[in-house]
DNA sequence: CCAAAAGTGTTTTCGGTACACCCATGT
DNA sequence: ACATGGGTGTACCGAAAACACTTTTGG
């Protein structure tokens, strides 16, 4: 039994019949003993559907890309989502969602924003979608309900990632940044949003670790900087702003096989990187 | 009926004999009949117990302030909180709890977090406090699970502001931010990720607006600031950085009555308050 | 008149940008 | 050899930090 048919909520419109307050066990009515005894027969409280939603940068011959996935008897695309467990914070559970699609362990991984307009989630298309999928439901089905979600985004190395559909999914794969197919609901929104805090963020925090290779030239890892900014930025400034945070080892060999003057190769220094994870980017 | 009972979750650990992608509403499995079965009797998808705390921050005599609660029954103190209406954004309920607690409208509002930690509702706790309000439930009751809340905080002027208890509440009432009393759950957690939020909005956004009277000096304003950020500023500088913003209006009168020189009265520019706020805060 | 607070101006420093030069490599 | 890309160094500019002087007010 839902206390949401009887009295909508325990925090209803009309605030002088029933009260409870958020983020604490203490729960208290005016009339006390019927909300006791609704409690007690088992009733619970009305909440709105959580799930969650992962942006999952990309970064491959010089194109920014985003995992997105194509449920089966649908035409819009998605990004890669699902539910949390009982016992299981966000990040865990965004963590193994990534994992399912990427099959990486420890990545970048950052909660962003919760989307919760009411109108996020058209309920009409919502409806057709199940008709599609045989099943017939009304708008007040809790299917058909408003969903909140939590928007994570994660940088994973492109080259580690085989994308994996499951039994849902028609497809599952990379998608340019400049050529991102209709998505469904509001993901587009989402992934706007997404890219927007990821170019706020790397200001402060060092990214690349997750989108980079083992080993890099200079130029590359810049060129990953320019398709997130989306600007293009002076060869030797970058150069030298980078290597004022400490986060990059300089390898003995270059890169050789191609053109010109063979480029230092380096890699992230482990330690530095994840000190400056957690104090941001600071010159010396 | 809730489906939790009977399958864990739609999207339970072993993966292979049900799914459920999130973010959308088309939803499948393995074993298909079983799961339509199950939707067209009513079945609903368990999903964690969602709530909102509100951080809100007020500013008087030099110190910064936070809004906290008392509950009835309860030692600790409280963040104010709440939960969501069926058809409400979450900015939206946020705004309905601070106008509840302090009165006011059109609060300057950001959600800066959201806390999932299942540890963060000690159950044991729950159940304890719940026997003091004469209820006996188990450690299975949805009451005791985890909660997740969504975290916003909030400026607001002081002088405006008249703390409001209700039916649940003891107290209301303002405290110091170097003297904040114990509080329940992990609600000192969420309190210090707002503050570190806020010192870092600090450089991207217009505050002050909130925090401050309508009229107000310099030193004052440098003040607000000096005491988020916990230093001290050069009184100079500060004054010549946020006039660069443009966002103040200096009025005619100055201040009297006081000892010393008497200090220029500034307002906000309202309008280009609203442009800083959605734009950033920009030299000229 | 004086101490303290407030208004206004100048110097210095530093990070970011712009740009010049040289070196290495494959064609 | 040479075009192209890569490594290294210098000049400049604007914002922020450091600091000096004057003005006003109550006591």
């Amino acid at each position: 039994m839902c206390l949401y048919d009887t009295m909508y909520y325990f925090y209803p419109e009309q605030r002088n019949e029933f009260l409870v307050l958020a983020s604490t066990f203490l729960c208290c009515m005016k009339d006390y003993e019927k909300f006791k005894q609704l409690v007690l027969q088992g009733a619970t409280l009305y909440m709105p559907q959580l799930s969650l939603d992962c942006v999952i940068f990309g970064f491959h011959e010089g194109q920014l890309k985003v995992l997105l996935l194509k449920m089966r008897n649908l035409q819009e695309w998605a990004l890669p989502g699902g539910f949390i467990y009982r016992q299981e914070a966000l990040e865990v559970a965004a963590s193994r969602i990534l994992k399912e699609r990427t099959g990486l362990d420890n990545i970048f991984l950052q909660q962003f924003h919760i989307f919760s307009d009411p109108t996020r989630s058209d309920t009409s298309k919502a409806i057709h979608h199940f008709s599609f999928a045989d099943l017939s439901i009304d708008s007040s089905h809790w299917l058909a309900q408003r969903f909140i979600s939590v928007g994570f985004y994660a940088l994973v190395d492109f080259t580690r990632v085989t994308p994996q559909a499951d039994e849902l999914t028609d497809t599952c794969q990379w998608y340019d940044l400049e050529n991102i197919p209709p998505l469904m609901m509001d993901h587009r929104h989402i992934l706007d949003k997404a890219l927007e805090t990821l170019r706020i963020q790397l200001n402060y925090q060092p990214i690349g670790m997750s989108l980079m290779p083992e080993q890099f030239t200079m130029p590359e890892l810049q060129k990953l900087y320019e398709t997130i900014l989306g600007v293009t930025l002076d060869r030797r400034n970058f150069q030298r702003k980078i290597l004022g945070y400490h986060i990059l080892k300089r390898r003995e060999v270059r890169r050789t096989g191609v053109a010109h003057k063979s480029p230092y190769l380096y890699s992230f220094d482990e330690k530095q990187y994840q000190q400056a994870l957690q104090d941001g980017l600071h010159k010396w």
